[in-house]
DNA sequence: AATGAATGAGATTTCATTCAT
DNA sequence: GATGAATGAAATCTCATTCAT
């Protein structure tokens, strides 16, 4: 007839961190950053309030954590982009699909309204975003854009801004699922977007072929 | 025949609800709904808090003037585009850059950046801009889209897509201003954007016009 | 039949920083600074925790508040006792019982002990009731003994050492009776340890008059 | 004959207490009792915080512990002294400067400001040190100095006022240093202190000595 | 015996909102 | 209508204390 006490938490160093962060991103990306409330945090981490601060010194490093996490690994897709050999069709015809189906992830979507969200709170943040990830990843486009011009593959014109003309439709597909789509407005299926868009895109930028 | 000193000191009262609005837009930009406090507001606004309160019962309702304030005079717009006849390529090469220009007014951007940033916390709010401006907006242009495709003018494809590629990156330029450009970043030139982003897509949306 | 309701609170923004300063020294002289609550000082002073905040901005600055409110005061009887003219046995004779007297007012002694007692949290507070009280004081006294040993009328011997002979058993009176009469110590009357002390000291620093 | 390596990392177990009462004046002397944190103690004494609750029940009790400790190895100095026998000059000149001596241990300084300081939360302590030491010293020095006056020695007068004239002065040499001397206030040197206050009250309070 | 991990109770501070003038 | 003064409810953060190992 042993007692079986549960016991009231367990030693999890190795997990927590993870979990919180899991938690925290989930709340910020809910509420805002000064919205959220670390009490919310930690009951959906299934921690204490100040169990957090075991982990992190303050609400605001908790927040720099969240949305720092993310930069490392969307950071790879981006290398391998640039390292893309062969006709600019066919190395956009890859990524932007690619772009569509990282996209789909919610936590990316939720990143993106919070990095936009309080780019005037945290500079700092959208400072990171834009020099480890968002310049990196436009100036690889850019570049590819760049070396097909060279090449006679794309027409004139601004490399910078084909790179936003052929990447901005999926990235307001992905805002629109963030803000529209949760107050009943009709979703956009961003594979067709992206599908789409890319004919649309590259029929105005490739250079006529057979001439 | 008395003199009556005019009372220089004392506001038209009818000016002061806009007054107040146009000092809580400044200050929702900055900060955010929820970090905005509404002694920075009044201070901002000339009054004191508590005239806030003769104007607007809560924050909450403060905000939604705020953000609901923009639709209608941007509404005027979309309306506009709808009565538009002729060809695709001319109505569209008149909209897209007048769209670029109303984007420039930077209220626009913060207003954007609000209601993206708040959609979750405000959802009416994300609602009414749907439901007044950007579903009609793009609603408008898909209708356009839709009688060029009827006419042959446009090729196939989901006429909403469409007009979210052709509309995106004017967009995404005005969301790059308010977030990226005050760290640092390299700016877009809205108006370049448009042009050739025009071209580009008009480019690959447009069938064959000799055949 | 009129139905009078009791105003919750009234303005008194002129009396207010005074009662809070009188709650503040009790509260502060009772517990020291860290154990002080802030609700209990705005419990005292019959206003919310959150008025308090209208009139010092933390906690600290309320401290140092009270701590240097006091300074000034005593400050005026430190000055008056740099022009007293006449034999030193005389002018002694004045300040000291004056002192003593000085030192019944329970807030000096409270004060003295939170000097003491946070001296190291707090070192501007130290350094300020150095400077300005109690260096002055005690310069004060060692000039009038200095000159009266350049008159021959006391005993050589360090200024400074003579006037702290002959001031602290004032001073440890007080802080006797702050710190053991409450446990139950016979406490010590001030003004007979000021006159037997006087007469102690004076006997031994005098030089004889007749020789 | 297995070779035992011996555990060298292992502190012995009875010296713990004493390392971490060591290290728990340091601690309270610096921020005094509230404004002590547990975390600090156990940093400096080399061990965990949880260890101290295996020597010490709660905080308060360790903070009893560490300003009892004190009052024993001080309480044999006064039984010495009871057991003086010989004119009371001779003793007194034996027992103020050992009294300054034993002053210039910083510790005493530390535990004097604690006592002091934490008097109104302690009140037990002040009770214990005044018990067991204050008033025996007082006690004994008034017992010292009645003796005396019966036996023509000593001027008449309060013998407890006259043991708080000739002690004092040493007691707030301490507390200055406590207090002042760190921030930049110029010291007094306890030694000279205690030789020229013992010439000044022993001149005032010995009856002369050839008549 | 010893400790790293965790927590609960509370402290300070902030701020939208209301009262009295 | 307008405002300075005031407040109540909450949010972040701290820390003595306990648990599980």
């Amino acid at each position: 007839m042993a007692k079986v006490a549960a016991p009231r938490w367990r030693r999890r160093k190795d997990e927590r961190p993870g979990e919180i962060l899991a938690a925290a991103l989930a709340v910020f990306a809910e509420c805002g950053y000064a919205a959220a409330r670390l009490d919310d945090i930690a009951a959906q981490a299934g921690v204490s309030k100040a169990a957090l601060y075991l982990y992190f010194p303050t609400k605001a490093d908790l927040f720099r954590a969240v949305a720092g996490e993310a930069v490392a690994p969307n950071l790879a897709m981006v290398q391998a982009a640039e390292s893309y050999e062969g006709r600019f069709e066919d190395i956009a015809r890859v990524l932007i699909p690619t772009l569509a189906r990282a996209a789909a992830n919610p936590a990316i979507g939720a990143l993106i309204k919070m990095v936009i969200g309080e780019s005037r709170n945290f500079p700092e943040l959208a400072r990171a975003w834009h020099d480890a990830l968002v310049s990196q990843a436009l100036g690889a486009m850019s570049g590819l854009i760049a070396k097909a011009q060279a090449r006679g593959e794309v027409k004139g014109g601004d490399a910078r801004i084909h790179a936003l003309s052929l990447i901005s439709p999926i990235l307001m597909g992905v805002i629109w699922r963030e803000t529209f789509t949760p107050v009943g407005a009709p979703p956009f299926d961003l594979e067709s977007v992206a599908a789409q868009h890319l004919d649309t895109a590259l029929g105005g930028m490739l250079c006529e072929r057979g001439a």
